[in-house]
DNA sequence: GTCGCTTATCACCATCCGGTGACATTTCAA
DNA sequence: TTGAAATGTCACCGGATGGTGATAAGCGAC
């Protein structure tokens, strides 16, 4: 429900209705949206710990451009595909309620293990704001697809067809690599 | 009312509770909310032109990497100081109301005209994907924006001090060079 | 003064929300 | 069989929302 309507009807009512149920089963067993929010949570950190998994398996980046063009590529195709994660993206600065922050602290963490890990030796090339620049490169990952999702664009740039993603990726690369080399 | 709390409760309750007079006069002078997204707009637009303003009365950038860095961390100082496009951008993905729509119309119109008026004859370098690239760049800044007036920072990078903005500044500018030459 | 028009205020409606208490039903062990 | 615990269902509460009709107050023209 989550991912299909975002935060917007996100309460008791909606869920009880949609789940077929009456709501005070969600007070007896969950204890309210809290104790919901919180299952959420852990379901999300698994969900995403299986997600990331695979792209943990490939041969191992021979430099930090390398591996920070596959991170991002990785991160393109895990957001594109993960409408939840999307959700989260979208309301996280629109309507930062608890729940929300919830999720977020759990993706976070996750996805810095997962960072950290496959960072493992690599160092970025001197004179560059590596952690500057990465942040740019995942903000605009997550901006382009959650406009993607809501719009099929971006500043004019459209974002519907398999081409349209084949060329962000293209650019992306491009991007990456005059950033960081080859 | 926007710009401070977004469009989170935002009805003709909050409205007329906020201006101190009866909602029903929201009724009659703009014929409901729709009217009044209309008037809204139609304000945004006319704010959005005088904030353009100064930005293109500079000197003219010789190359079209000097006019994209100019455009880039002049649209950053702009959305920093304008908190109610920081939350049309957060509120765009997540809940495109009739509103939301409507005002992301009326300003992506007024912003692609001064992207059209600035760049004039300027031509990116041959081999690199100008609009992508130029949507990559512009997303992250909207992202960064909205994340810090959310949260104060962005994937582990802080976005509160000056410092820590002149050290996105120099960012952008970096990965602009990188991309479009000097 | 008094009429008519614009302006503002109030009361009210149906609907939804989160939350709670009381009741009916099932399950299962003693 | 009986009785208690677990489970499911329903009705209700106060408060909020969007929306509308009736009523009162100001105010200028004749």
């Amino acid at each position: 429900m989550l991912a299909e309507e975002g935060f917007a009807n996100f309460g008791v009512n909606a869920i009880a209705r949609r789940a077929g149920c009456d709501k005070q089963l969600i007070y007896r067993y969950y204890g309210g949206l809290d104790g919901l929010a919180e299952a959420i949570g852990a379901d999300l950190a698994a969900e995403l710990t299986a997600d990331l998994q695979p792209l943990s398996s490939g041969p191992a980046p021979q430099s930090y451009g390398a591996l920070m063009k596959h991170l991002a590529l990785s991160l393109l195709e895990l957001l594109k595909r993960n409408r939840l994660m999307q959700q989260i993206n979208a309301w996280e600065g629109a309507a930062p309620s608890p729940l929300v922050v919830k999720l977020i602290a759990a993706r976070a963490k996750r996805m810095g293990q997962w960072m950290f890990e496959m960072r493992g030796a690599l160092k970025p090339p001197p004179g560059v704001d590596a952690p500057a620049m990465n942040a740019i490169i995942i903000a605009s990952i997550q901006q382009l697809v959650v406009s993607a999702s809501a719009n099929g664009e971006f500043s004019g740039m459209a974002l519907r067809t398999d081409a349209d993603w084949r060329r962000l990726q293209d650019a992306i690369s491009a991007l990456v690599e005059s950033i960081y080399g080859p």
